[in-house]
RNA sequence: GCUGUGAUGGUGUAGCGGUUAGCACGGUAGGUUGUGGUCCUGCCAGCCCGGGUUCAAUUCCCGGUCACGGCCCCA
């Protein structure tokens, strides 16, 4: 042997997938892939690699550490994707300049970071997204989430709860109190707003003293985030922006979408308004919104997205903003995993159960005798395997139990002399006899 | 980035400073010259990698790798 077993490993944080586990993942992916389609979204694709400038542009110097970036043999600063949300819209000033507005893209496929890899993180994932591109406001917004609560819906997802905020909101009344919104690297506004997402009041009463700003605006702030409701939370938050001479226009939005979503969405299992969810990344100009499951610990958020503003960068900025979400394919599936367990349901997957397989079984008599009806089989569309390995009836039933096949016709040398076959069907025990040609096998499939 | 736990055939496990490293599932070949989800038999296949302590290490120690947790982070 040339090499010796468990000599080459699979880099950390990348997994195989073996047949058992693919056919889960397809099942879940073309479920993702006809709910989007039934919203409108046309499935696009991107390359696995990019220029590092890309993603540079988009979240800054930074990122460059948790990137697989590299350099090609003519000197390219090149990287494996991070997220497919950079590529997307370089994608579209490259290639959709002149296409008719707005645009409904979706996507799937692998991104790589560089980091710390655990259940539910890996360092190669998988992430199915959506952008919608060229409309926004309220009912743009309520396509996107309805999209992404249909999703969770359709999958069969229990106990997740919805997150829905508005960065306008606290963008509006933290410039509105004197924080600026210029600063590098971090601008007192973004730094605010990460606080708030964390709840660091501490951490923010100490910004707020620093910028000289009046520290008893923490206390509004913290009134803000304990809002934790439903539709009816946007009441107190509006007397609480009154207090502090801030505008309505955003929130007015929010209650926009909300209503919409009532109308256009299934309903979650859990949805609150927080208007302190930030997402953390400042490209978001509006509404932001995030999905989380109890099941994954640490790693709980399942898919994420909002109204953005990117398009500026590739020169589009009457594009801006734009409104997606990405979903994380593994943890979703994940969570499935946990819950079918925890419920006893014995589909992960809606669907994921493959479809009815026949095993065509030659019996002591010339295989190519059959191979015709074989060849008329598969034609008609039925998913086929001829036996390869030639044991006697009883080897190969169990075999064919093993294997997962619903059906299996045998041909030994007494059917042949009168021309027909045994079908026997392996979920039932029942077997028929039946003419040795392909539309009576097809009847008994 | 910090930190904890773990690693025995493909899978799940037992065990030990000196063992032919046990068991179950699995795979494979038979036991029956045409009927499985029973049984029996044979075979296949393992102590994560590197160093140290020791007469002797799969076992004890250190490092690495990988996995699983808890923080940090998460475009």
């Amino acid at each position: 042997m040339l090499f010796v077993a468990n000599m080459v490993q699979r880099p950390r944080g990348t997994r195989d997938f073996i047949p058992s586990v693919m056919n889960r993942r397809l099942a879940f992916e073309n479920l993702l892939e006809s709910k989007a389609i039934s919203h409108g979204f046309k499935r696009i694709q991107t390359p696995i690699f990019e220029s590092l400038d890309l993603f540079t542009a988009k979240s800054g110097p930074g990122v460059i550490k948790q990137l697989y970036a590299f350099q090609d043999k003519s000197d390219r600063a090149l990287t494996l994707r991070p997220e497919l949300t950079a590529p997307v819209m370089r994608m579209i000033s490259e290639e959709m300049r002149s296409s008719p507005k707005p645009l409904r893209l979706s996507y799937f496929g692998q991104c790589f970071r560089y980091e710390e890899s655990k259940k539910g993180r890996y360092r190669e994932f998988f992430q199915y997204g959506v952008e919608l591109i060229g409309a926004s406001g309220p009912l743009a917004e309520a396509e996107v989430v309805s999209l992404a609560i249909g999703m969770l819906e359709e999958c069969g997802l229990l106990d997740y709860e919805v997150r829905i905020g508005h960065v306008g909101i606290l963008r509006d009344i933290l410039t509105g109190i004197g924080l600026s919104e210029q600063g590098e690297p971090e601008s007192p506004v973004a730094k605010a707003m990460r606080y708030l997402d964390k709840t660091d009041w501490d951490g923010l009463s100490e910004l707020f003293s620093g910028n000289n700003i009046d520290t008893n605006f923490v206390e509004e702030l913290q009134k803000l985030s304990s809002l934790n409701g439903g539709i009816e939370t946007l009441e107190s938050a509006r007397e609480i922006l009154s207090r502090l001479e801030i505008s309505h226009e955003s929130l007015d939005e929010l209650a926009s979408l909300l209503l919409s979503l009532q109308h256009l969405a299934p309903t979650p299992p859990s949805l609150k308004v927080n208007l302190c969810v930030a997402r953390g990344l400042d490209y978001y100009t509006g509404m932001v919104f995030e999905v989380n499951v109890e099941e994954l610990g640490g790693e709980g958020q399942v898919l994420g997205g909002g109204s953005y503003k990117l398009l500026h960068l590739f020169g589009l900025e009457d594009l801006d903003p734009c409104c997606g979400f990405g979903l994380g394919f593994d943890r979703v599936l994940l969570a499935l995993e946990a819950q079918a367990d925890r419920v006893g349901r014995q589909e992960v997957v809606p669907g994921e159960t493959p479809s009815p397989s026949t095993l065509v079984l030659p019996f002591k008599i010339e295989s190519n005798a059959v191979l015709s009806v074989v060849k008329e089989l598969r034609l008609a569309g039925k998913s086929v395997e001829l036996d390869l390995r030639g044991k006697n009836i009883g080897k190969s039933l169990d075999w064919a139990s093993k294997n997962g096949f619903t059906s299996v016709v045998i041909i030994g040398p007494q059917d042949l002399d009168n021309n027909q076959c045994s079908i026997k069907n392996l979920v039932n025990g029942e077997q028929n006899t039946v003419a040795l040609n392909s539309s009576s096998i097809i009847d008994f499939l």
